[in-house]
DNA sequence: TATGAATGAGGATTCATTCAT
DNA sequence: AATGAATGAATCCTCATTCAT
């Protein structure tokens, strides 16, 4: 790939990152290639789809979040606290992004990709995280590691726009709720 | 109201509502118009407005769900029951009418009469039977009535979507998480 | 006619005057029927086009107008006095109804009823005053009568739009024009 | 700018001048769009309010007119020639273009920027004009620029519909009478 | 005769996507 | 490889006019 290539790649992610907060991730595509300068047809040359151009965005905090999960299994006092605390980790990153929550419902066409990206890659580590969690509090599974992320992937959705609405605390509700069962 | 006034706005509810469910409540007014049969001003005879179609369509099913919420206190075996089985009629509902959820979101500007018609009407009947609740298992209140019925909202988001996203479950345990925090 | 179908004209013509005064001779049908507070059906009954509700509306006003010439010009010291009372009388006309005098252009296909009777009834008045006028300050004439009204007109449009522009000053202006020029 | 961007605008302008003779400066953007042989996108990105468009359209006749004044002024016998001339080329122009009259006045929400152009280009010239005119008549102003330019306008609408009706006459007297008032 | 419900043409505007330069 | 001009489908909303009741 040539310098000005790169070059143009990197300023499509931030220039991005930057609208999609501003405005969710169905800002038009004039206004992201305005922000990194670019022509509207380079933004075309590098994603062909929105839905890729999301997911780049938004690779290396869920790459993040992804290897956060071992390692807060090994750091934390108990298994549950590991797992709150990894949810706690998600959940900040989607709140923040204003709209991304909403995306990952793979509805529409479109967004398929962030969607299985997402689920590709976050499901075997929340799976891990809530087996562990499971089996140190004697619990049997009452859900499974796709759907716990996809609650609370919609717990989320719009908290930001909502001041009286407190997705984390719900979300810690969930947890409790999926550890409760007492193991017959 | 004229007899062919009345037969329209009823033709105009059960069209919304199919269309809703096809396309969400922000398909265009044209398709809700063409299924109905009518003549797109006739949409704005009776509905000047997106959010009061949208109002219209579930408000019969709204006023059902309220209705339900003493009832089921009376007739439950415990308060916790009648919380149990109300949610799970709230999501039933949910669920049936692809997009409503989402709809509930007061995002979008159009609807803000949606959003402010559920919360009014619901979510003095969640309290209540929350209240009960928490109080029957001797439990102290980790979230409100708003916040709950707001996560059950949001867990429905999607669900007729996937087969693999079982929201009612969800939903249990999320109610399972805010009565089990001991009191004191 | 019925009696019930007098008092249904009477409500129409001063509802449509109070409307026109509000949003222009252009105003939506609905908004005059509501006000006289009858259907729309009932404007169409007594007014088959709008440029003969405009012309009913104005009836009075354009007759009393008409009147005047004759009675201004016995009354006046001279026929120019005459002449330019009667100008400025007609200009108070047309200036306090809100787009009237823009309706006087025979423009569109519906004002043609509207400038027929302007000019059928107008036209001679001003003519009589314009010539006696001219003779007494021994002037030939250097516009027909159907020019100077219609110049009139025109100066007037816009005038209650724009405090700056003072249409009775320009019409005395032209009235000195078209006295001024010297006969031979 | 590209080549065939500027041969767009150019066939615009020129579809537009067209169009506005035709149906005035309220023509559909369809209209414009279609005889220009442009998608309506394209007008919306050369001219993003319709005034905009009416402004580049007339543009060249402005300036010209504008730049007419002191020419006139230099070249003719007397300042009142010179006034004389130059509202007749005014008014040629205004004639000529079928519904621009109307348009200057400002009171359609988006003609504003049409509006404001032809005061703050034209009544600047007018004023000098008139000011020498009177000068050299030893007359004392009776109406300022603005007001004379715009009763000229005013006087103008119409006249392409209208084989009776000789605005151009109107207009010299208008004159006459301006500077009809003696000093003193 | 009166009503006002219904119709639907008409016009503005936005934006994803293509493709000539 | 990059640009950004152009396209035109999609959608909203208003209101004159007709006609069933």
């Amino acid at each position: 790939m040539r310098v000005d290539a790169r070059r143009n790649e990197q300023a499509l992610l931030e220039a991005a990152a930057a609208v999609f907060v501003t405005s969710g991730v169905d800002a038009p595509v004039r206004a992201i290639a305005a922000r990194a300068g670019v022509g509207m047809g380079t933004i075309y040359r590098h994603f062909p789809t929105r839905s890729e151009l999301v997911v780049a965005v938004y690779r290396h905090q869920v790459e993040a979040c992804a290897d956060a999960g071992p390692r807060l299994l090994a750091e934390s006092a108990t298994p549950e606290a590991a797992l709150r605390a990894w949810v706690a980790l998600f959940v900040e990153f989607l709140v923040t992004k204003h709209g991304l929550a909403g995306a990952l419902q793979g509805d529409s066409a479109g967004s398929d990709a962030l969607h299985s990206y997402f689920v590709d890659r976050l499901v075997p580590v929340c799976g891990s995280l809530l087996h562990a969690a499971l089996k140190s509090v004697d619990s049997a599974a009452t859900v499974d590691a796709y759907n716990l992320l996809k609650g609370v992937g919609n717990l989320c959705i719009g908290a930001a726009n909502d001041a009286n609405y407190e997705a984390d605390v719900l979300v810690q509700l969930l947890i409790s709720g999926a550890l409760a069962h007492e193991a017959g």
